[in-house]
DNA sequence: CGCATATTCAACCAACCGGTTGACGATCAA
DNA sequence: TTGATCGTCAACCGGTTGGTTGAATATGCG
Protein backbone atom coordinates (compact mmCIF):
# COMPACT_ATOMS: atom_id res chain seq x y z
CA UNK A 1 0.00 0.00 0.00
CA UNK A 2 2.93 2.53 0.57
CA UNK A 3 5.77 2.59 -1.61
CA UNK A 4 8.34 -0.15 -0.74
CA UNK A 5 11.35 2.89 -0.85
CA UNK A 6 9.72 5.00 0.98
CA UNK A 7 11.22 6.17 4.54
CA UNK A 8 9.25 5.48 7.79
CA UNK A 9 8.96 9.27 8.50
CA UNK A 10 8.09 9.70 5.25
CA UNK A 11 4.96 7.65 6.06
CA UNK A 12 4.57 8.98 9.65
CA UNK A 13 4.89 12.73 8.84
CA UNK A 14 2.55 12.58 5.69
CA UNK A 15 -0.11 10.75 7.97
CA UNK A 16 0.35 13.14 10.92
CA UNK A 17 -0.08 16.09 8.59
CA UNK A 18 -4.24 15.73 7.56
CA UNK A 19 -6.14 17.16 10.14
CA UNK A 20 -8.60 14.06 10.11
CA UNK A 21 -6.19 12.21 10.86
CA UNK A 22 -4.71 13.97 13.78
CA UNK A 23 -8.41 13.67 15.27
CA UNK A 24 -8.46 10.09 14.87
CA UNK A 25 -5.39 9.76 16.81
CA UNK A 26 -6.59 11.97 19.57
CA UNK A 27 -9.89 10.16 19.80
CA UNK A 28 -7.75 7.06 20.35
CA UNK A 29 -5.89 8.25 22.84
CA UNK A 30 -9.14 7.76 24.91
CA UNK A 31 -10.23 4.44 23.92
CA UNK A 32 -9.46 1.63 21.28
CA UNK A 33 -12.68 2.43 19.02
CA UNK A 34 -14.10 0.80 16.37
CA UNK A 35 -14.30 2.09 12.77
CA UNK A 36 -17.97 2.55 12.69
CA UNK A 37 -17.41 4.90 16.30
CA UNK A 38 -14.44 6.66 15.10
CA UNK A 39 -16.14 7.69 11.74
CA UNK A 40 -19.36 9.41 13.71
CA UNK A 41 -18.13 12.84 14.60
CA UNK A 42 -16.69 13.53 11.05
CA UNK A 43 -19.00 14.40 8.26
CA UNK A 44 -17.92 12.67 5.96
CA UNK A 45 -18.32 8.98 4.24
CA UNK A 46 -17.26 5.64 6.17
CA UNK A 47 -15.43 4.67 3.53
CA UNK A 48 -13.48 8.24 3.29
CA UNK A 49 -12.33 7.14 6.98
CA UNK A 50 -11.78 3.39 6.68
CA UNK A 51 -8.92 4.72 3.83
CA UNK A 52 -7.96 7.33 6.63
CA UNK A 53 -7.36 4.38 9.56
CA UNK A 54 -5.52 2.52 6.59
CA UNK A 55 -3.10 5.24 6.36
CA UNK A 56 -2.66 4.91 9.67
CA UNK A 57 -2.05 1.77 9.84
CA UNK A 58 0.37 1.96 7.09
CA UNK A 59 2.21 4.32 9.39
CA UNK A 60 2.26 2.02 11.82
CA UNK A 61 0.49 4.79 13.98
CA UNK A 62 -2.42 2.31 14.70
CA UNK A 63 -3.31 -1.54 14.55
CA UNK A 64 -6.32 -2.96 13.62
CA UNK A 65 -7.84 -6.28 15.18
CA UNK A 66 -10.89 -7.89 13.80
CA UNK A 67 -12.83 -9.41 16.49
CA UNK A 68 -15.96 -10.44 14.80
CA UNK A 69 -17.43 -8.28 12.75
CA UNK A 70 -16.17 -5.23 13.90
CA UNK A 71 -12.79 -4.53 13.35
CA UNK A 72 -10.70 -2.51 16.85
CA UNK A 73 -8.54 0.58 16.27
CA UNK A 74 -5.66 1.13 18.52
CA UNK A 75 -3.11 3.49 18.86
CA UNK A 76 0.88 2.46 18.72
CA UNK A 77 2.43 5.11 20.07
CA UNK A 78 5.94 3.71 18.93
CA UNK A 79 5.93 5.53 15.53
CA UNK A 80 5.24 8.31 16.35
CA UNK A 81 7.72 8.54 19.05
CA UNK A 82 10.34 8.05 16.83
CA UNK A 83 9.45 10.97 15.00
CA UNK A 84 9.63 12.98 18.01
CA UNK A 85 12.91 11.87 18.20
CA UNK A 86 13.98 12.67 15.34
CA UNK A 87 11.90 15.98 15.48
CA UNK A 88 13.82 17.05 19.10
CA UNK A 89 16.91 16.74 17.41
CA UNK A 90 16.35 20.66 15.95
CA UNK A 91 15.43 22.47 18.82
CA UNK A 92 18.33 21.58 21.32
CA UNK A 93 20.96 23.07 18.86
CA UNK A 94 20.38 26.93 19.90
CA UNK A 95 19.66 27.89 23.40
CA UNK A 96 15.78 27.90 23.88
CA UNK A 97 14.05 31.21 23.09
CA UNK A 98 11.30 30.42 25.52
CA UNK A 99 10.16 33.63 25.23
CA UNK A 100 10.05 33.47 21.24
CA UNK A 101 8.47 29.97 21.88
CA UNK A 102 5.70 30.49 24.00
CA UNK A 103 4.85 34.00 21.59
CA UNK A 104 4.85 31.38 18.65
CA UNK A 105 2.38 29.06 20.61
CA UNK A 106 -0.09 31.73 21.74
CA UNK A 107 -0.13 32.77 17.95
CA UNK A 108 -0.07 29.85 16.32
CA UNK A 109 -1.62 27.16 18.11
CA UNK A 110 -4.93 27.78 19.45
CA UNK A 111 -6.54 29.57 16.22
CA UNK A 112 -7.82 25.87 15.97
CA UNK A 113 -9.57 24.19 18.79
CA UNK A 114 -9.97 20.73 17.09
CA UNK A 115 -6.85 19.53 17.81
CA UNK B 1 0.93 30.28 -1.24
CA UNK B 2 -0.80 27.83 1.76
CA UNK B 3 -4.73 27.51 1.71
CA UNK B 4 -5.59 29.90 4.36
CA UNK B 5 -7.87 27.62 6.30
CA UNK B 6 -4.93 25.14 7.18
CA UNK B 7 -4.23 24.43 10.63
CA UNK B 8 -0.09 25.09 10.91
CA UNK B 9 0.44 21.83 11.71
CA UNK B 10 -0.59 20.36 8.83
CA UNK B 11 1.81 22.18 6.70
CA UNK B 12 4.39 21.58 9.26
CA UNK B 13 3.83 17.58 9.15
CA UNK B 14 3.49 17.83 5.52
CA UNK B 15 7.06 19.56 4.52
CA UNK B 16 8.68 17.01 6.65
CA UNK B 17 7.01 14.24 4.89
CA UNK B 18 9.71 14.82 1.65
CA UNK B 19 12.47 13.21 2.31
CA UNK B 20 14.60 15.80 0.59
CA UNK B 21 12.99 18.32 2.79
CA UNK B 22 14.18 16.91 5.69
CA UNK B 23 17.82 16.64 4.37
CA UNK B 24 17.75 19.78 3.65
CA UNK B 25 16.99 21.02 7.15
CA UNK B 26 19.48 19.27 8.34
CA UNK B 27 22.34 20.44 6.59
CA UNK B 28 20.44 24.03 7.67
CA UNK B 29 21.68 22.89 11.03
CA UNK B 30 25.10 23.36 10.50
CA UNK B 31 24.98 26.88 8.81
CA UNK B 32 22.56 29.22 6.79
CA UNK B 33 22.82 27.97 2.77
CA UNK B 34 22.19 29.77 -0.15
CA UNK B 35 19.63 28.69 -2.68
CA UNK B 36 22.62 26.89 -5.17
CA UNK B 37 24.66 25.60 -2.20
CA UNK B 38 21.19 23.89 -0.96
CA UNK B 39 20.73 22.46 -3.98
CA UNK B 40 24.19 20.98 -4.50
CA UNK B 41 24.26 17.31 -3.41
CA UNK B 42 21.06 17.27 -4.82
CA UNK B 43 20.51 15.26 -7.87
CA UNK B 44 17.44 17.77 -9.30
CA UNK B 45 17.21 20.95 -10.88
CA UNK B 46 17.53 23.65 -8.95
CA UNK B 47 14.13 24.78 -9.76
CA UNK B 48 12.72 21.44 -7.59
CA UNK B 49 14.59 22.60 -4.87
CA UNK B 50 13.84 26.02 -5.13
CA UNK B 51 9.98 24.52 -4.53
CA UNK B 52 11.36 22.69 -1.70
CA UNK B 53 12.75 25.85 -0.04
CA UNK B 54 9.07 27.71 -0.58
CA UNK B 55 7.28 24.44 1.02
CA UNK B 56 9.52 24.70 4.24
CA UNK B 57 8.68 28.47 4.22
CA UNK B 58 5.29 28.23 3.84
CA UNK B 59 5.58 25.66 6.98
CA UNK B 60 7.50 28.78 8.81
CA UNK B 61 10.45 25.57 9.06
CA UNK B 62 13.08 28.05 7.65
CA UNK B 63 13.12 31.85 6.50
CA UNK B 64 15.10 33.34 3.42
CA UNK B 65 16.44 36.61 2.84
CA UNK B 66 17.83 38.17 -0.04
CA UNK B 67 21.09 40.06 0.44
CA UNK B 68 22.12 40.94 -3.06
CA UNK B 69 22.03 38.21 -5.29
CA UNK B 70 22.18 35.46 -3.35
CA UNK B 71 18.86 34.68 -1.31
CA UNK B 72 20.17 33.25 2.36
CA UNK B 73 18.24 30.07 4.23
CA UNK B 74 18.02 29.84 7.91
CA UNK B 75 16.62 27.13 10.04
CA UNK B 76 13.74 28.38 12.42
CA UNK B 77 13.60 25.71 14.28
CA UNK B 78 9.92 27.04 16.44
CA UNK B 79 7.66 25.73 14.10
CA UNK B 80 9.37 21.97 14.65
CA UNK B 81 9.37 23.04 18.33
CA UNK B 82 5.40 22.98 17.83
CA UNK B 83 4.84 19.93 16.48
CA UNK B 84 6.95 17.92 18.56
CA UNK B 85 5.30 19.70 21.63
CA UNK B 86 2.35 18.09 19.75
CA UNK B 87 3.38 14.64 19.15
CA UNK B 88 5.24 14.05 22.79
CA UNK B 89 1.49 14.65 24.04
CA UNK B 90 1.14 10.78 22.67
CA UNK B 91 4.38 9.16 24.24
CA UNK B 92 2.82 9.78 27.57
CA UNK B 93 0.06 8.10 27.93
CA UNK B 94 1.17 4.76 28.78
CA UNK B 95 4.16 3.75 30.69
CA UNK B 96 7.12 3.67 28.14
CA UNK B 97 8.06 0.24 26.91
CA UNK B 98 11.47 1.13 26.75
CA UNK B 99 12.41 -2.29 25.49
CA UNK B 100 10.16 -2.43 22.43
CA UNK B 101 10.59 1.28 21.76
CA UNK B 102 14.66 0.67 21.48
CA UNK B 103 13.28 -3.07 19.57
CA UNK B 104 11.70 -0.28 17.53
CA UNK B 105 14.22 2.20 16.84
CA UNK B 106 16.70 -0.82 15.95
CA UNK B 107 14.56 -2.22 13.09
CA UNK B 108 13.13 0.89 11.65
CA UNK B 109 15.17 3.97 11.97
CA UNK B 110 18.91 3.00 10.41
CA UNK B 111 17.94 1.34 7.13
CA UNK B 112 18.59 4.49 4.98
CA UNK B 113 21.75 6.37 6.12
CA UNK B 114 20.81 9.65 4.29
CA UNK B 115 19.43 11.19 7.45
C1' DC C 1 -33.23 -18.70 6.76
C1' DG C 2 -33.54 -13.66 6.19
C1' DC C 3 -32.31 -9.29 7.58
C1' DA C 4 -29.55 -5.68 9.72
C1' DT C 5 -24.89 -4.19 10.88
C1' DA C 6 -19.78 -3.54 10.03
C1' DT C 7 -16.40 -2.83 6.84
C1' DT C 8 -14.11 -2.89 2.56
C1' DC C 9 -13.74 -2.80 -2.56
C1' DA C 10 -13.91 -0.65 -7.10
C1' DA C 11 -14.48 2.91 -10.00
C1' DC C 12 -14.42 7.52 -10.56
C1' DC C 13 -13.21 12.56 -9.87
C1' DA C 14 -10.94 17.03 -8.97
C1' DA C 15 -7.04 18.75 -6.74
C1' DC C 16 -2.41 18.52 -5.36
C1' DC C 17 2.67 16.99 -5.57
C1' DG C 18 7.20 16.46 -7.16
C1' DG C 19 9.64 16.74 -10.86
C1' DT C 20 11.11 18.58 -15.65
C1' DT C 21 12.37 22.27 -19.16
C1' DG C 22 12.96 26.87 -21.03
C1' DA C 23 12.45 31.66 -20.58
C1' DC C 24 12.98 35.43 -17.65
C1' DG C 25 14.48 39.33 -14.26
C1' DA C 26 18.21 40.80 -11.00
C1' DT C 27 22.61 41.41 -9.65
C1' DC C 28 27.59 41.38 -9.84
C1' DA C 29 31.94 41.91 -12.31
C1' DA C 30 35.17 42.90 -16.29
C1' DT D 1 28.03 47.18 -22.03
C1' DT D 2 28.53 42.40 -22.06
C1' DG D 3 28.33 38.44 -19.96
C1' DA D 4 28.02 35.16 -16.16
C1' DT D 5 25.58 33.81 -12.02
C1' DC D 6 21.46 33.48 -8.85
C1' DG D 7 16.99 32.34 -8.45
C1' DT D 8 12.08 32.24 -9.82
C1' DC D 9 8.21 31.71 -13.04
C1' DA D 10 5.19 29.28 -16.20
C1' DA D 11 3.71 25.47 -18.45
C1' DC D 12 3.56 20.84 -18.55
C1' DC D 13 3.54 15.80 -17.00
C1' DG D 14 2.53 11.43 -14.50
C1' DG D 15 1.39 9.82 -10.05
C1' DT D 16 -0.86 10.39 -5.61
C1' DT D 17 -4.46 12.07 -2.35
C1' DG D 18 -8.86 12.73 -0.36
C1' DG D 19 -13.20 12.42 -1.21
C1' DT D 20 -17.61 10.40 -3.43
C1' DT D 21 -20.89 6.69 -4.64
C1' DG D 22 -22.69 1.80 -5.18
C1' DA D 23 -21.88 -2.92 -4.85
C1' DA D 24 -19.83 -6.70 -2.32
C1' DT D 25 -18.44 -9.45 1.78
C1' DA D 26 -18.60 -10.93 6.46
C1' DT D 27 -20.74 -11.50 10.68
C1' DG D 28 -24.38 -11.51 14.27
C1' DC D 29 -29.31 -11.95 15.49
C1' DG D 30 -34.31 -13.33 15.63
Amino acid sequence: MTSPSSHPLDTVFAALADPTRRAILTMLLEDDMAVTDVAHPFAMSLAAISKHLQVLADARLITQEKRGRVKWCKLEPDALRAASVWMQGFGQFDPVDLDAFERFLATELPDDPEI
